[in-house]
RNA sequence: GGCGGCAUAGCCAAGUGGUAAGGCGGAGGUCUGCAAAACCUCUAUUCCCCGGUUCAAAUCCGGGUGCCGCCUCCA
């Protein structure tokens, strides 16, 4: 079957044909760089690795852009409330943004642009827009004439004649023509210190509309295939964006917008006076792992908001360790069952589905069923003696193939080595075993119990590991 | 005020006309000295409520109720 994504821009899902075969351009609106950021930022992030890795696990080459927007109100004042240049400011966030999507296990893009970097490039596009009639220039600042570019609103499916009714209107707006009109580029005024550019424009800084048109385009052309974000982006942000890009350029712009919906937690919207607002980092801080946050962001559809608990999250816990237990259970399976042959199948199946699913507009959560079938029907093999040496080679190449996209066990490698003195009551257990003393081997399970230890016997002998 | 989305078991969550995926949790069983892991069986006669269309509806239509969002710089 063929990939489909559903377009925001007709509401519909269609067939992916990217313009240039094999190939997908790709760009997502990054973070605001002035603070960590939350779990809904990482639910907008986390689809979006999923739908890169998902593209190449497909054979596409990816290039993909998520720009850094290091300039706008909330990075100026903040950066100044602590005395500190912005450049500083804004290079401490990026830094633990990386660190965060390195927690996530998000792959990252090709290149990270910095607004910052591209001032000149979105002074040129500006000045475009004003030679095409689409901006004009009031007391230093600049906007988007709205009126002069019918189509707005096509993204959003907005009336512009809409936008008016519910339209609040900020008193330092009246000079704009239309009240829908958008800023481009701000004149520098006093509040904004040192963090200006002297350009043809006047003295300055851009608006955040404008950095993506600008970033997107010097990346990967003036026509590219998907640009991605969270669902408050469509309007007005990528509405923006397509007004000035199309402006500016007489092109179509993007062919796919694919948009991810909030999550909300425990059944409400998250919010700092909700007192259930959530950095990654509190999560972290609270003892779950990066790949347990990443399975519940992962396992429901991007579309659907998500409900995120902590039931959920410790449900996912368990899900991700049954998940990673099944590998370490191949990996180390010993026998050469009598197999009937019905590996095979059982792989066909899960493939079938796991792409079925994810063709079908990354649905993840059907790919997790076919993934979760494949996990126990091979289980039983194993335990009904049924599999042969092969046939594991096999379920462990696919299950890794697999993981290429789902990326669950990029934590395994960090399993913590047993210290000396656990392993000590791991042979004194043992040796207790093997005198049939069960009162001592119980004993000592319950002090590794105590010490946060778990231990199973196998036939490879007794296995320790975290709790 | 205008516009839009969602509502499926104890929890999370697929499924958009053909008779309810998957995960977690729970109960029982197999294995085990006992456990753990793994496997097996069971765990929604029913999809927020009320009406309608249809041979057939969780799915389509109408009306309620509840939650979430957008309406000019919030993922």
């Amino acid at each position: 079957m063929a990939l489909r994504f559903r377009n925001t821009l007709t509401r519909e899902k269609e067939e992916f044909k990217p313009i240039e075969p094999g190939k997908v351009r790709m760009y997502t609106c990054g973070p605001t760089v002035y603070g960590f950021a939350h779990i809904g930022n990482f639910r907008t992030f986390t689809f979006e690795d999923l739908l890169r890795r998902y593209l190449k696990y497909k054979g596409y080459e990816v290039l993909h852009v998520m720009n850094l927007t290091d300039v706008d109100d909330k990075t100026i004042r903040d950066s100044q409330k602590e005395g500190v240049s912005l450049r500083e400011f804004t290079t401490r966030y990026s830094k633990a943004f990386f660190e965060d999507l390195d927690t996530l296990g998000i792959e990252r893009a090709e290149i990270y642009p910095a607004a910052t970097d591209h001032i000149p490039e979105m002074v040129s596009i500006i000045r475009v827009l004003a030679e095409r009639g689409l901006a004009y220039e009031v007391n230093g600042n600049w906007y988007y004439r709205i009126e002069q570019y019918p189509q707005y609103g096509k993204l959003a499916h907005i009336d512009r004649d809409n936008l008016k009714a519910g339209a609040r209107v900020a008193a330092d707006e009246y000079e704009k023509d239309s009240v829908s009109d958008f800023a481009l580029w701000k004149a520098w005024d006093e509040a904004d210190g040192d963090v200006y550019w002297e350009t043809e424009l006047g003295k300055g800084r851009p608006g955040w509309h404008i950095e993506c048109s600008a970033m997107a385009m010097k990346y990967l052309g003036m026509h590219f295939d998907i640009h991605t974000g969270g669902v408050d982006n469509i309007f007005p942000h990528h509405e923006n964006e397509i007004a000035q890009s199309e402006g500016a350029t007489g092109h179509p712009f993007v062919n796919y917008w694919m948009h991810a919906e909030h999550l909300i937690v425990e059944g409400r919207k998250m919010a700092k006076s909700f007192g259930n607002f959530y950095l990654l980092r509190d999560l972290v801080a609270k003892g779950y792992t990066g790949a347990q946050v990443r399975y519940v962001l992962l396992a429901t559809h991007y579309r659907q908001q998500l409900n995120f608990t902590f039931q959920g999250l410790d449900a996912a816990k368990n899900a991700l360790q049954r998940y990673n237990e099944f590998i370490s259970n191949l990996e180390e399976y010993a026998g050469n069952g009598d197999s009937r042959g019905e590996a095979e199948g059982i792989t066909r199946r899960m493939f079938s589905g796991f792409e079925e699913a994810l063709d079908d507009d990354l649905n993840a959560s059907g790919a997790f069923a076919a993934v979760f079938d494949f996990i126990r029907d091979i289980n039983r093999l194993r335990s009904e003696n049924r599999l042969s040496k092969a046939e594991r080679d096999e379920a462990l190449a696919e299950i890794r193939r697999v993981d290429t996209v789902l990326n669950l066990t990029f934590e395994r490698g960090r399993a913590e080595e047993a210290p000396a003195e656990v392993l000590s009551l791991v042979e004194q257990r043992t040796q207790a075993r093997k005198n049939k003393d069960f009162k001592a081997s119980d004993r000592i399970r319950d002090e590794l119990t105590a010490l946060g230890w778990v231990i199973e016997d196998t036939p490879q002998g007794p296995k320790v590991k975290r709790k």
